[in-house]
DNA sequence: CTAGAAATGAAATATTTTATTCAATTTCAA
DNA sequence: TTGAAATTGAATAAAATATTTCATTTCTAG
């Protein structure tokens, strides 16, 4: 079996440059496709003018005064000069290797860093259960309000989830924020409440404590901790699973991110 | 400054198989057309029927034959799916619209989400410096005291960072995060001290104005943001970009938190 | 506030690109 | 050789794509 892989690098730099120098003078629809086109440097290589605009939420017409605005003579004119100034250079193999030799030490510290998480993110699609995940956002649909919480590393997840209710106007408060206050707020729960806990091995005190008082106060409880021993996991009306990876003893959050940005996005696609 | 080189692997390596595939059965006109198409596999991806015939050396209409011949309902849908399926390390859009014609449905919101994030995290490998990775630890090492600031969707990548540094002993303090009272908070910060301001479009007001506050206190400055033309890129000793996936309208953090991450674990290394 | 300028987006138009047709050529078996 | 079938390529039709236009909205300076 032939296993010829052949790839495009394309290096698009020098057209990012341009779009820096001539970014302070766009206007505002203008800078908003800069913008994307900066984050999506492929994009302008392979698309057309009206794919392009669909993807950069703009009018065909505003990608044809950015081709202008940059000094080109259209749109055509603009992806002919980037695609002529294409940058072929080897396979990507190679470019690790050769950029490897100039500082090899670091480069594999990002490497294995990208690496690792990638892996625990297939991992997670393997091992999380789709249905949980609708369950969960019928939980917090139903609830009334969402009370989250997580401490310490699990305090970012919980941030993050909390700020993408906020945006998707989901009536909802973190817990724990506000130094040792979280038996006070506890106190407002009620039973049409949802409470969802965060925590990894160790696992923090403060949520621990919150676990136990969910069962008191009878609201619905979601718990996203690392595995299935985890004291969080029981009495729990629905538990999801997350393990980041850890390199060298620094452990990760991009797979619990994940996971949140999963639960916001379909509750989003759910209202 | 920053060399940022962004890359497009395109890996078509599935339509060189269509092709040897069909090979034994081409006329002789459609192998010369077969052969050019192996050696320059590129080419599809960005050529005009007219431009590939001619590079090739073939009429236009050998160029749509051949398309028919090896299955495809013409030369532009024939590039589409091999474009569809380029691997390569850019925005997600385009493989969801065109695959999602076929199987939109099964296609799972957590698959998809774990997918563009690990393309996310391919793209950060290829596009961050090491070089400042390292120059961010060496800035965070000669600093008395690192003060992080993110608000927002920000919020957690400064919690997290916080975290990891307070985990190596570092002086440090989470800016912001206790109800506008970051301006008093920053009245504190010296000129042996470091500021890590976090924010992505549309920035925050409150970061701005710290963004603006730190040249008048002479501290140092590192900034995490989206791209070259955020403001807080602007006068930064030094700046780093990471640029997470959005599917659907929600924007991800995984990628920033691999970003974090790396940082955390060179510092723990260097020390 | 108001007039003027700039920016915006829908729609019409111009252009380019792709696909088809058909007459001419080549191939190949008998 | 010869004739039928397949292949080829120039011309043309069809489709897709890029550009321009203009009425409307949004800014901005006075």
């Amino acid at each position: 079996m032939m296993l010829n892989v052949n790839t495009v690098p394309a290096d698009t730099s020098g057209f990012q440059e341009i779009i820096q120098q001539h970014y302070p003078n766009l206007s505002k629809r203008l800078k908003q496709l800069a913008r994307y086109m900066l984050e999506n440097p492929d994009r302008i290589v392979l698309c057309t003018v009206a794919e392009l605009s669909s993807e950069a939420g703009v009018p065909p017409s505003t990608v044809i005064r950015f081709a202008n605005a940059l000094g080109f003579n259209g749109f055509s004119e603009m992806r002919k000069v980037i695609r002529s100034q294409l940058h072929y250079t080897g396979s990507y193999a190679e470019r690790v290797q050769t950029s490897g030799v100039t500082n090899r030490r670091s480069q594999s510290m990002l490497s294995s860093v990208v690496q690792s998480s990638c892996a625990s993110l297939q991992a997670l699609e393997n091992n999380v259960n789709e249905q949980d995940l609708l369950r969960t956002v019928n939980l917090i649909q139903q609830a009334d309000t969402v009370y989250i919480m997580g401490v310490r590393r699990a305090h970012p997840v919980a941030t993050y989830l909390a700020y993408g209710l906020w945006q998707l106007d989901r009536r909802c408060v973190l817990l724990g924020s506000k130094g040792g206050l979280h038996q006070e707020e506890a106190a407002g729960i009620r039973r049409t409440d949802l409470i969802v806990l965060i925590s990894y091995y160790p696992y923090s005190d403060e949520t621990l404590w919150m676990h136990q008082h969910s069962q008191l106060r009878g609201a619905r409880l979601v718990t996203i901790t690392d595995n299935e021993v985890s004291p969080l996991a029981r009495g729990a009306d629905l538990a999801l699973y997350t393990k980041d990876a850890d390199v060298s003893g620094v452990r990760g959050l991009s797979t619990s991110m994940c996971m949140a940005q999963s639960i916001i996005l379909s509750l989003a696609q759910q209202s």
